[in-house]
Order: structure tokens, then sequence, then C-alpha cells
DNA sequence: TTGTACGCGTTATCAC
DNA sequence: GTGATAACGCGTACAA
């Protein structure tokens, strides 16, 4: 690998001093015209392009350019328009992304935690995993530039852009409700996440204000992944008294649930009716089209990026917390 | 931001050099065991965490355990498995995965290109937006460890991991053919991509040992992504004598072209058979489930890491080229 | 306005 | 076996 050129070799080619070359290109101190075009012109001849690394070494922080993305599940089509509105908007400002995947497992996500902190990236956006992380607390205690998105931490003032799931959960049940369901089902995510938590409160909450008396029994935690909505879908299918409706919440979990319902030959909605989290890219064609709840998904990337760059810019500021509001599309699953 | 501990602090509370202290880390050189155990007891003690920047800076290629991943669009499920693949081998190897989307833009492209570079990644694996790209053969030239997975590149010896694509196109079309249709159209790839040629080139194919002549106005060109499809559906179904098959050359353009063909109440596969390439979530699920030719994405993910951890580590290797055979999945489309 | 010299945290090359 | 010390490429006080 021959080693690119260097600010050293652009210095000696323009017969100017280092520091003359760097300040040409970070804009910073007084420089003729005459030189900076110079010296710009040499850069051009020889190719340079600045080694982020040693920059980032150097620069205590702020200034490399560099964001993390920390998401649970790249293969869920709402993370993956979340990165896609966290990516517009850090390449609109010069940013570079490092996203990395977890797979909603505890150890890999501590794992690039870890990384994060040792490449220095200038921040990270983080969609955690439980609610309660005390080394996530610590980072930020630190002065590590933290945002979350989707997922939220308690015991920390932290910047964070959610969704109302207890509200979007709440609709969604009180829909069933008004359709004249009595035994739904949830199918909800993980019990110490906070949308898990939440999306499960929207669903008592509105059991509760029909004065539909909530059945354990039909309460199910899954893990946001598909098999987990095959597997419950079939429990809950399959139990004595099986629910005539099922609020499932997540995408990927409900994508399970109509492959367990597809299999056992029961129709959506007469036999079962369905209410999803998150929208599906075939959703709107399916046969019956599914009613979901949506949420603002790359509005939630692009706010999350947005307040990061700010906070990044200016880290003594108010710590803010923007909550979206999700919509329920009633379609024809329910 | 409280700077974390560093080799040196390491170094002076162990009371030993920041050379044994390195050399407990990285296992090279000789260390009398009770020396290491007593360093790595400190480190413990101080929490302290190597720097992955001034790592990357000082030592010049293979052992910074950072990859990067071009790939032309996250949203698209397909390359999302792909990633997936990436990532899991490269955490099996303790690498991180720096991941850029470039969204089918070729200035984003190169602008990841250069972060790459600039970030001395070791190595990184490209899905190029152009089957031919002087930029990129540079920097492989250069001596740069690239993988292409997917779309490949002409013109030099790398490393690459494709599907062979057709074969995919060719099985697909024949099917069609098959089911006694001779009016097939094609919504192809971009035609300056390899799968775009690739896929057209086995359209044509198998068309010509039917013998069954081929239209020019049934061959149209989309971008891969759902606007195209939805677009270009709309235009072939407009025509005066329109197709009685579609072959789609990928998922999002498919789920544009079901769209539309919901839109125009028209009926699949009875007025339209359609016959896509990639698998989507619910495709096995959907009315009528969807013909698709399936590619082992997440294989060739994993493949392509393989190949690329094998290169760093061994440069002067001769390299490589593996095709993954696709699969025609028959369902109720076609 | 421009140049000199030092330091960021690490690894590698010498000595001992 | 272990310890000094010089790089890696860049930014920035400080000097001129």
């Amino acid at each position: 690998m021959p080693s690119p050129v260097n600010l050293v070799q652009v210095a000696q080619r323009a017969k100017v001093a280092t520091s003359t070359v760097s300040r040409t290109i970070n804009q910073t101190g007084k420089i003729s015209a005459a030189t900076q075009e110079h010296v710009r012109q040499v850069m051009r001849e020889m190719g340079y392009k600045p080694n982020r690394v040693a920059r980032r070494l150097r620069t205590s922080e702020g200034k490399c350019h560099l964001l993390g993305l920390i998401i649970p599940n790249i293969q869920n089509p709402f993370f993956a328009d979340l990165a896609r509105g966290v990516e517009d908007v850090a390449y609109q400002n010069n940013f570079a992304v490092l996203l990395c995947n977890y797979d909603e497992d505890f150890k890999k996500q501590q794992f690039y935690l870890d990384v994060m902190q040792a490449e220095s990236v200038d921040g990270m956006i983080l969609s955690p995993l439980h609610e309660s992380d005390k080394a996530i607390l610590r980072i930020v205690a630190n002065g590590f530039s933290v945002v979350c998105v989707d997922r939220s931490l308690v015991g920390a003032a932290i910047d964070k852009v959610v969704v109302d799931n207890q509200r979007g959960a709440f609709e969604a049940v009180s829909h069933l409700l008004e359709k004249g369901h009595r035994r739904i089902g949830i199918i909800s995510g993980p019990i110490d996440s906070s949308t898990g938590r939440e999306r499960l409160a929207g669903y008592k909450a509105a059991l509760a204000q029909a004065g539909v008396a909530c059945e354990p029994a039909l309460i199910v935690h899954g893990d946001y992944r598909e098999e987990s909505g095959r597997r419950l879908t079939d429990a809950l299918l399959s139990r004595r008294s099986p629910p005539t409706a099922l609020f499932i919440a997540n995408n990927l979990m409900l994508i399970g649930a109509i492959e367990t319902i597809a299999a056992k030959s029961l129709r959506i909605p007469k036999d079962i009716a369905l209410v999803g989290f998150d929208d599906l890219p075939l959703a709107a064609v399916f046969t019956p089209p599914l009613t979901i709840v949506r949420q603002p998904t790359y509005e939630v990337g692009r706010s999350a990026a947005e307040l990061l760059l700010k906070r990044i810019d200016e880290p003594q500021r108010a710590t803010v917390s923007i909550q979206l509001l999700p919509e329920l599309i009633i379609r024809k699953s329910s």
C-alpha cells in the first residue's frame, strides 16, 4: 500500500509550513488569499486527503465528523428507515455514520458501546436494549454525547426522540374494542424495554377505559423478532378460549403472527382480527390490507441526528426530549 | 469529558514501561507471566480501554479491527440481510463494521469511499453503483483490500461474491414461458450495473431458447427503487398490447409493481403474472404467494466478510471469485 | 501573516 | 524480559 500523501509532503511541495496547510484546510487563523490558493492547488495536484484518524486523535471532540448509531436490528424495516433519517442529516452535514447492529443481544450492545468510545466518535444515537442500564448511564455521565431513539433510558437527563407508544397502543386497542372485540390478546415487547412497557400500558388503559377486564393469560411478551411472533401467536390461538383479536407490538412479530395464522388456515379478520405496530412494505396491498400503528420513523431518525449535532456543537445545552405522534392506519385486518 | 485512562497512566500505576503494557495487550514479545498478570490487574482496576484511534494511526494495516461496508440501499431487505451476514462474521472476529449507505447516489458513494480511506479501515466490502469505476479501480490498485458483493466490477482482479444473476433470470423467465406466456415484460435494473446487465441477459437467453422474439418495447430499466417499479409497471400495462407477465429484477421494484397492479384492480396472476428477484418479508403469505428468485443473501454477506478477513491477513493471495446459486421459488403469482 | 515545536495514545525499534 | 524513545499525521500555542 503506497502511503498516501500527508500534510508534511504538501507543505514541502508548496514551500510553506505545515501549519499553513492545516490552517487553509480548517479555515482557522489568517492566511492570505494568495497563499491559500497556492496551497489548495498543490493539495489537488498531489491528491491530498486529510487523515481522519490522525485528526481525531489530535482534536479532543466535536470536529471529527463521525457519528455512531447503535440499533437493535437492522433487518427491521423500522430501524432501516430510522437509519436513513440519521444518515441523511449526517451526510448533509458532512458527517459519516458508524452504524452498528446489536441484534437485541446485550453483550453485543456492550461491545459496540465500547467500540464507539474507543473510536472516539463525536457522539452517538442509541436505541438501548434495556430501559435502565448503568453502563450507558456512566458513559453519559462521562460527558459523552448520547441521544436515545425509539427506546429510552431512565435515570438520567438524556436527549431523546421517541414516539408516544402508549397512545399508539391505546388507539389500536380502542379501535379493536369499538369493533366489538372483548377478548383481545397482546403480543407485547420485552418488559424491560421502554417501548414494551409503554405499549402494554396503552393496551391496559384502553381495556380499563372500556370497562373490559384485563385477562393476564392474554398478555404475552415477545422479543420483537419474527420467531417469537410465530410462537406466541400459536400459543394464544391454541388456548381453550382463544382471543378474537390480537394487538402485536411490532412489525417483525406481526409477520410471524401472520405466518402462523396462515398455517392454521384461519381468516383475517373473520377468525382473528389483527392490529400491528410499525408499517411494513407490503402492508397496504396485503390481503387483507393490514391495520397498523404507523410511526414517523424517518422523522425520528432525522430529529435524533439533528439533536445530536446540536449537542456536539454545544455540549452544555439543556437536554430535550421530543415526542412524536403515531398514527393509527385503519385498513381491513381489524 | 473526563479523559479516559491511557496506556501511560496504566504503566505508571503498574510501575512498568509503556512498552510492557503494550506487549501484554498485544501478546507480542516475551513477558513473564507474573508481570502480565500484574499489568492485567492494574488495567482492570483502572478500567483501561485501548484507544482504537491511536492504535490505527500507529499500525500500518491489518490489526485495527475495523471493516467498511458500502451498500446502495439499507432500506432494501436484501442489503439488510447481507449486512447481517457481514456483521456476524465481523463480530465473531472482533471487528467492528463501518456501514455506509449511498442510496444509489454516485456522489454519496464517492464520499463514503473517501471516508473509508481517510478512516484507514482494514478493508472494505462494496456493492458498486456502476460496473466500471476508475476511482474504485485506483483504490484497489493502491493496495486497499476490497471485496465486491452482489454487484461487481470489471477491469481488475478483485475478490468478489456474487450470485449467478443470469441463471436466476433465465430460470424465472423460462418458468413464465412454460406457463404459456409469450409477451413477457421485464423491469430490469440500471444498464450500467452488473446485476442489471446480467439479469437482462438471462431474460433474453430464455426467450431465445424458447424461440420467442424479444420485443424491445417490453424491456424497461428501473433504478431498483420502489417508485420506478410503480412508474414502469404503469407504463408497460398501459401499452396498447400489454404483456401478460412481468419479470421484475428486484424486490423493491416488485413492491412498486404490486401497488400499481392493485391500483388498477388487476388480478395476479390471471390478468398479469409476476416473478420477482430477491425475497421479501411477506412474500410467502401474500395473496397470491409471490414467485421469486431467492438469493442466498445472508451467505453472500458471510462469504464476503470471510474473504475480506483472509485478504487482510494475507494481502498477496490470489483473488477469488465466489459465485453462489440463486433458487427459483415457485409460488402462486406466476 | 507565517513558521516552529510539541503532544494526542499507541506501537515498534532499539538498547540493556 | 524489560525499559527508553522515536515515530504515525495532524492541530495549535507560541514565537517571529
